[in-house]
DNA sequence: GTCTATAATTCGATAGAC
DNA sequence: GTCTATCGAATTATAGAC
């Protein structure tokens, strides 16, 4: 059972209320109102609303940043780098799905130059994920499609599955997430028909 | 060449800024400086913020119903019927971009109970994809796999193309259309891998 | 349709006492 | 850390003249 002192409860709080709400619609007041205190308590635990915003952005990108980079490092094979890629982003999703989902849906509320700053780390991202998937298209272990095209689709197809693990109605969040992992390598690889 | 009237201009403008900068960041002065005029002239051609809002997305929202609708009614096999729907999205997102993307990203701005109806007709419609995947299933069309887990993955996996329809940078935005769709349907019934 | 003026509210953030 | 009080700016929307 983990320990939760103040300012973890203050930063889990706000993310849900972020997630929930989206930034802009956010106030200072909701989050002060939730944590059962006033308005000016909120400032003792960050300096400005877009500080907290960047906080959650930012660690969450460098996370995904560090696992590719050393996915990208290894010598597996690239179809094998990109179920690992899957691998991460279920891990990732599972673990911090609010995270995830303000880095879907709140990263344009960034002023700049954080904005371009973040929008910087996921071209990279995008990039290596890119560059893998050429990578086994010359190898011959992907069929040959436009890369760009390969990448934009993959990783969109896995960019629904914090929903689940956000939505407190869903039964199902807590399946066996190795066979949530099976199921979306399936669709990647091999997609809904039959062969 | 289309003709436009101010009204047509407005509401195109309007749409484009809330796509850029969200529904919540658009001010109404904003509308205004861009079409060149007062914030109280935005009153003539709506009643409120939120009015704007639900106008785009209840418009679309109807529009994919009624075209499911159609293909749920007609004789082709599940598979087919997959395809008509992969078709119509990227119709959809070549001939109105901006309003796809305030559907996927602006639906929970909202206020209740226009939030609470445009979530029923999503619900509606991945229901009818949904059925569609299941029968496919059942004829032996589609690989067995969970329902739910092969609506959700199908419809993400369509939901990045009105970036590129949006991006003005995006040089290779003209594609052929029927380019594009065939990528897609290929990436969604054979995947990635080579077989 | 366009403007000026302004009402009514809400927002992020700070000052300063306890 | 918590509070009261408040500032200054921004927001949606309306009234009414031209």
């Amino acid at each position: 059972m983990a320990k939760s002192t103040k300012k973890e409860r203050f930063f889990e709080e706000s993310l849900k209320l972020i997630h929930q709400k989206g930034y802009k619609a956010t106030t200072m007041r909701d989050i002060a109102e939730k944590l059962n205190f006033k308005v000016a308590n909120v400032y003792n635990y960050i300096d400005s609303k877009q500080a907290l915003l960047e906080t959650y952005l930012f660690d969450i990108s460098n996370e995904f940043l560090d696992s590719i980079e050393l996915i990208m490092e290894s010598t597996y094979a690239p179809d094998e780098k990109l179920r690992f890629i899957i691998s991460v982003h279920i891990q990732m999703i599972s673990k911090k799905p609010y995270e995830l989902s303000l880095l879907v849906n709140e990263w344009r509320n960034l002023e700049e130059p954080k904005r371009g700053e973040l929008i910087y780390l996921k071209k990279k991202y995008n990039k290596k994920v890119r560059d893998i998937i050429i990578d086994g298209m010359e190898q011959g272990k992907f069929r040959v499609m436009d890369p760009d095209f390969a990448t934009l689709t993959f990783l969109s197809s896995l960019r629904w599955l914090y929903d689940k693990y956000t939505d407190a109605n869903d039964k199902n969040a807590n399946d066996n997430r190795i066979e949530i992992e099976k199921q979306l390598t399936d669709f990647i690889f091999m997609g809904l028909g039959k062969h």
